[in-house]
Formats: C-alpha cells, sequence, structure tokens
DNA sequence: CGCGCCATTTGGTCAAGCCAATTTGCAGAT
DNA sequence: ATCTGCAAATTGGCTTGACCAAATGGCGCG
C-alpha cells in the first residue's frame, strides 16, 4: 500500500529505522544533510523537516556546522519487564513512592474523594465478607488517591506498580496472601489511611501508607 | 537579548503567542503559508519548519489544500483540581518522586557511586564550557542516583519521568531551557545534591533535590 | 612542537517555481 | 429558482539551486 502520509514523516521513520537497524549507534554522526537527503531520495528541504521532527522526540540532535548525531538510544519502549524484581524490590518501592504521593493528597483532599475513598473500603468489607478477593477495591483506594492530587503522572506510577503485582511474572508467588485474615488487615490499614486523610494529616497518611505497604508486602512474602 | 535559537523555534513560538493573544481562535483558520511567512518576516520553507513542530505538539492542524487551523485551546480552568499543564505537571512528579528515592539512596550512598555522579558533573561542565547540551549528563546524573537504591523499579520510573521531557509534547516548550545559564543553575544544583549524599544526610539530600527540580521546572517554563 | 589563520565541511536560510489536493464559483441543466 | 458539474482560484506539498554562518581540520609559520 502506498504511503499517504506526509513526505516528512515518512522520512522521519526511515532516519529512525536506519537508527534502530544500528547502522548508526547513539552518538554516532548521520551523514551530512545533503548527502542523507540524495541518499533517501528526497530534498533537502523536506529532510530539514523530517530531522526537526526527530530532534523534537529526542532522537537525534542537530550542532550548526558539525553534523547530526543519533542521542539516548534509551528504549523507553514497552514493558522492559525483564525484572529480576523481587516482589520485595516491588513492595518497597510502592511504599516509598505512596508514601511521598500520599503528601501531596492530604494537602488538597476534597470531601468528594474521601467519599470515594470510603466507598472502596465498604465494597472491600462486603468482598472480604462474600470471601471474594478485594483485588479491585484495592486497585481502586490507592489509586483514587493518587488521582486526588490531579496529577496524572502520580496516577500513572500507582497503577503501573500495583499491577505489576498482578503480572504473570509475580503470580508465581502468590497465594497464601489470599487469606481473609490478610484482606482483613489490609482492610483495617486502609481505614488508617482514610482517617489521616480525612484529618487532611500529611504525615499521619505518609506513615500510614508506609506501615501498610510495607505489613503487606511482609504478607505476601511470609507464606 | 539577541535570540540565538533556530529560526523554527522562534517562529513557532511567535505563532504560538499570535494564538494565545487570542488573534486566532481555536477551531480558527491562520493566513496561508505564503502571507504568514511575509508577515512574519521568514522565508516559506522556516515557517513550514515551525508548522511541523506546531503540528507534532497538537498546537495547529494542518489539512492539504485547505488550510492551517488552530487545535484544541483546551486550558483546564474549572474545578481547582483538573489537569495541570503537562510540563508543571512532569516536574512536579519529578520533584516528589525523586525527593523520595534520593532518600533511599543517602542512606546506602557508597564511594563508587559518588565518583560516578562526580564524572558526570564534569562532563557537565565539559559540556556547557563547549556550548553542548549536557542533556545525557543530566540524565545520568538522576539515573545513577535512583540505581544506588540498588531497586530497579526506582531507575525505571526516574528514566520514564526523565525522557518524558522529551516527547513530543513537551517539544513546544523546550528552547528556552537551553541557555548557557541555565545549565549552569543546573550544575550548581546538582552540586549541592551531591554535596549532601557525598555527607550521607538523607534529608539534606531531599531538600536540595527538591529545590532543584522545582527551580528546573521553573526554568522550563517561565518563558 | 605549538599556535593561529584559512579553506573546507556542514547546518541555516532564502528565493522561485511547479505539482497536488481542496475549495469556490459560475454556468448549464432540470 | 435550484441543483449539478466542471474549471479556475486557492492553498499546502515538494523540489531545485543558491548563498550565508558556524564549526572543523589542516597547513604553514613562529
Amino acid at each position: 500500500m502506498t504511503d499517504t502520509r506526509r513526505l516528512y514523516q515518512q522520512t522521519a521513520d526511515r532516519v529512525r529505522q536506519l537508527i534502530a537497524k544500528g547502522d548508526y549507534q547513539a552518538g554516532a554522526r548521520l551523514p551530512a544533510e545533503r548527502e542523507l537527503a540524495q541518499q533517501l531520495g528526497v530534498s533537502r528541504p523536506s529532510l530539514r523537516e523530517a530531522l526537526i521532527a526527530l530532534e523534537i522526540d529526542g532522537t537525534i540532535e542537530i550542532r550548526m556546522g558539525s553534523g547530526i548525531y543519533v542521542l539516548n538510544t534509551a528504549k523507553p519502549a514497552g514493558n522492559g519487564r525483564s525484572l529480576g524484581e523481587s516482589p520485595s524490590e516491588l513492595m518497597k518501592a510502592r511504599a516509598v513512592i505512596e508514601s511521598a504521593i500520599i503528601v501531596q493528597a492530604a494537602a488538597t483532599m476534597t470531601e468528594k474523594t474521601l467519599v470515594m475513598l470510603r466507598a472502596t473500603l465498604g465494597a472491600m468489607a462486603d468482598d472480604i465478607a462474600n470471601t471474594r478477593k478485594p483485588i479491585e477495591q484495592d486497585r481502586a483506594f490507592h489509586l483514587i488517591i493518587a488521582e486526588s492530587t490531579g496529577n496524572t503522572l502520580f496516577a500513572e506510577i500507582v497503577e503501573n506498580l500495583f499491577d505489576e503485582r498482578h503480572s504473570p511474572l509475580s503470580a508465581g508467588i502468590r497465594g497464601h496472601f489470599e487469606t481473609a485474615d490478610s484482606w482483613t488487615a489490609a482492610l483495617n490499614e486502609h481505614h488508617a489511611i482514610l482517617a489521616a486523610l480525612e484529618a487532611r494529616d500529611p504525615l499521619a497518611a505518609q506513615a500510614a501508607m508506609h506501615s501498610h505497604l510495607t505489613a503487606s508486602g511482609r504478607r505476601w512474602l511470609e507464606n
């Protein structure tokens, strides 16, 4: 099929492929504009438009009078989850990160958010009473707190870290964690966190969150 | 002071100002390329480069044969806790997260890590002296600190947040940040952070990191 | 051997023109 | 009077060619 996109987009992709293919490693200098344009069969202005697109997304750096250089080979792509990371590493990370985030959340806590949090605790108690795993409620509780900061990046990070626990890689270790006792303990800790948020006490909330996640990690492992 | 940035960046900013000033509302059509180029006193190819930058960051939409249209004016406003602007959101997130992480790092700081950190500062000074953008050194500094915790998740998060700055969305704001003065200020702040780490002082390190990233965000935005 | 000047290389910008997609408007048909 | 269809005008897409400015590298002079 013919590519109907603008030429600079097609050209930018072709240059990306050159880099991805390994023809030009990070730090390497690409051919001069005139030469590269001829090599790719496009005019120099069109190539320049492509280079600007690549410069903007951080693929290359253009130095006047010197040349065009390949920037970080950093692959932000996808999972990256080769994870030699242990569950304890994960829970430690959550403890540190979410404790920091809840400090921000406590400062701007609204009644509306508190209502949503109370709802998750109610649903969580209900799940436990019916011997269902309240994973979704647990997830919602942590996510709502992160979202309440108004910063979507916080929500994203918390979400990713939480879901990490339920990834296939972590699945093997799970199992004993799912006891009613464990979930009841988690519920109680959630209540403690909520109480600190209702009091708009950032430090108490931070302490409660940290305590919750370290305890949760312990429960997860000691079985 | 004369603006030494590339013409397309200056031009893109001037077009942004036209839109921000209200001369062209969302959905409105900008003057034709030929006319707009003459109006701004630049050649058509240079204007086209600027338009591509604006197209990438979602400021405008270019329709072949039709015209150039202003896109989302989507400014949050409203109930006070809706989404902040991406760049400020990003730097706020970095300030909170990396401040929390460096507390962990300070506790287990090794001489080997300190050596690596000092190396990045030296290379950074070298880059600045040679009017190169020390982005890689900046990145390395923050990444080394996160990695020194031994928790790969911290490193991943810091890496992703850092690279976020060079995403297309952030591209439009970049450029102002690239002055030698800004980088020198950043370098000084890095030195302050390093000093706190050498003293194994978690709280001082936390304060220095938070100060650095909020100042960095300010430099990035204030233009 | 070191230093500084100058030609070369390379990116930065401009000018003019032609092509292709879209829009517009007028003319003819209904 | 209105609708339809085609052609001209408008507008972005792309190329060629040229010249300017910054960075680099090599050569010759001290």
